[in-house]
RNA sequence: CUCUCCGUAGCUCAGUUGGCAGAGCAAAUGACUCUUAAUCAUUGGGUCGAUGGUUCGAAUCCAUCCGGGGAGACCA
């Protein structure tokens, strides 16, 4: 710790203020068991020989089984009784009770593993190895008689501990925030929450399985682009030194899959991670996962039936029924799905015909129906916009639309028969779309001129219409096959599978604003001495993680005011509330 | 960006019309050899998201800010 923090306040005070009496507890538990020769953080592999779930699942059926079991896990209750004590561990598969005796933990004199490291060294959250045998309570619950253990990890942070009894839940840990931003505390405690995720892996697993038995080839393609393109979404902006040029993180892979499929590849997918800067809700992270998938020779048509078979496989891998409740609905995925156009769509939800509207009328339609119009709209966004308002939230089986405008459709191809269209389609889910598709514009002119419109509708303000790729219209010319390339989205289906209200429950780690967590503070000089700032707030600007004046000239002023006075209160400093004024000038 | 609700002990939550911060679980100490939301006894723990204001007095009222949830705007 640097000399300007020791003149703050002593070590000793500094850090017990900061630690609940709890973890002081569990860290003076550590240093006692180092103090009994034992190592609470061993190096060596702790062999396994079961996992509760195959105990709880086989013994019941052969009573000569699990006899000398090793298993490790982490302690989730405890109950002890002096001489006895049952606990239960989980681990990756479950949780399984465990049976702890006195005399069998230590059968000679010498009580120290049971009366003192297991009664009063342990706590809820270590994990532990165990070995023993499987066997019936009285009360004929399936329970592991431990005959000796082993710490191999002590936890220094009292978990939340939920109680359950006849499936009622008591103190589950629910709030979002704390779930969100400790997943690993969420994971631990909510084991409906790791289901959630285990789901979405085998989704994505089931998904890919389907594609590669297509013989269709999983590939890469660039996430850092020079121009970003394949989708109307705002993008994240970086830059790289070397080439000292802009790049942007990509909002679709579309124009390079497809490039590769003029390079001669027949199906070519990836699941790609996209960046779209737009706003955060329920629906939107800014990060989120896509599956592309394009192929050659076929069209929009096709891809439908694909979409039809691939996803009621999904359903059949992930529950063995193409039937899953997703809130108040029973959705069910068994094909085939309805169709609709558009404007058949637009016209059973409405009554009204648009299809042979122009552009004023359109706006009358779409003001009647509450849709904010404004100048920057073609014509098929306003006809878009008035799908979005009367039809999409009311699509709760799993229904394709088809042949959309043309102006919302840049890389879509013009309709085989119907003018003014496109072959496009989207599949709509439980009001949401969850995936977008259509025969690929493969016509290099018609691109060019499509390329084109959109820098128009740029030009009124639409700040998502998409830039004209050269290289991309440069592959078109050599020759790109007709094509049918699809997006689905692996959030927004993993959402409706796993029955989950939001984006967030789907995805681990989901965007939120920077936590203050205080920064273990290591001997260094102080970084503001040159500055205005006060020796004792430089010590909590070190604390929160700003390490230097020019971090601090990046930081949101507000939260920064915010964060330092929270830490003064927490600590108990002997220093005047800080003053926003005051810390205005330290940024000048 | 707008509206709205919320922020109190490690966790889940109470806190009346402003009047010395409460409960359950968790924790500590002790008792208990088949418990299961184990039980019984005793004990410790929070300055109420931050700042400023009103007041004799603020967790409570007001303003601004921070963080989160929900709805909307925006957005495939």
């Amino acid at each position: 710790m640097g000399s300007y923090l020791v003149s703050l306040q002593p070590k000793k005070k500094f850090m017990s203020i900061q630690l609940s009496d709890q973890e002081m507890f569990r860290r003076n538990a550590l240093e006692e068991m180092r103090n009994l020769g034992i190592e609470p953080y061993p190096a060596e592999t702790y062999a396994i020989n079961a996992t509760s779930k195959e105990i709880l699942e086989k013994f019941p059926n052969d009573n000569s089984l699990y006899q000398d079991i090793s298993i490790a896990g982490r302690i989730m209750t405890r109950r002890i009784m002096g001489a006895a004590a049952f606990a239960e561990i989980q681990d990756s598969s479950g949780r399984i009770q465990l049976y702890f005796k006195r005399d069998d933990i230590c059968p000679g004199e010498d009580k120290t593993m049971y009366n003192t490291v297991f009664k009063r060294l342990l706590d809820i959250g270590d994990i532990i190895g165990i070995k023993g045998y499987a066997f019936y309570t009285q009360m004929g619950e399936l329970t592991i008689h431990v005959r000796e253990y082993k710490v191999l990890c002590k936890s220094l942070k009292p978990l939340p501990v939920v109680k359950e009894k006849d499936d009622v839940v008591f103190d589950a840990f629910s709030d979002p925030e704390q779930r969100y931003r400790q997943r690993y505390v969420d994971l631990i405690v909510n084991p409906e929450v790791r289901d959630i995720f285990i789901k979405r892996t085998r989704i994505v697993n089931s998904m890919r399985e389907f594609l590669n038995r297509g013989g269709y080839l999983e590939v890469e393609t660039p996430v850092l682009q020079p121009l970003y393109g394949g989708a109307a979404a705002r993008p994240f902006k970086t830059h790289h030194n070397t080439l000292d040029m802009p790049l942007y993180l990509r909002i679709a892979n579309e124009l390079y899959l497809k490039r590769l499929i003029v390079g001669g590849f027949d199906g070519v997918y990836e699941f790609s991670k996209d960046f779209r800067n737009e706003g955060m809700d329920r629906f939107h992270n800014p990060e989120f996962t896509q599956m592309e998938l394009y192929v050659a020779y076929k069209d929009y048509e096709w891809m439908m039936n694909l979409v039809e078979e691939m996803v009621e496989k999904i359903a059949l891998d992930v529950y063995g029924s193409t039937i899953i409740r997703v809130g108040e609905n029973d959705i069910d995925f068994k094909r085939p799905w309805q169709r609709f156009t558009m404007f058949e769509a637009i016209e059973h939800f409405t009554s009204i015909d648009i299809s042979m509207m122009e552009e004023t009328e359109l706006v009358a339609v779409a003001t009647k129906f509450g849709v904010n119009v404004d100048a920057s709209m073609g014509k098929g966004k306003l006809i878009d916009e008035i799908f979005g308002e009367k039809c999409e939230p009311y699509l709760i089986q799993p229904t394709f639309i088809t042949d959309y405008p043309v102006e919302m459709s840049p890389l879509a191809k013009k309709h085989r028969s119907k003018a003014g269209l496109v072959e496009r389609f989207e599949a709509i889910c439980n009001g949401k779309e969850i995936c977008n598709s259509f025969s690929e514009l493969n016509d290099p002119i018609d691109q060019r001129q499509r390329f084109e419109s959109q820098l128009e509708l740029g030009k009124r303000g639409d700040q998502e219409s998409m830039v004209l790729d050269e290289d991309f219209l440069r592959a078109l010319e050599y020759g790109m096959p007709p094509t049918a390339g699809l997006g689905i989205g692996i959030d927004r289906l993993s959402m409706i599978i796993t029955n989950s209200p939001s984006i967030q429950e789907v995805l681990f780690f989901p965007q939120m604003r920077p936590e203050v967590i205080e920064a273990h503070v290591s001997d260094s000089a102080n970084p503001f001495q040159d500055t205005v700032v006060p020796e004792a707030w430089a010590s909590i600007l070190v604390k929160l993680g700003i390490g230097s004046p020019s971090a601090l000239r990046e930081a949101n002023i507000n939260k920064l005011f915010n964060d330092l006075n929270g830490m003064r209160k927490k600590m108990k400093l002997d220093v005047a509330a800080l003053k926003i004024e005051e810390l205005k000038t330290w940024v000048e």
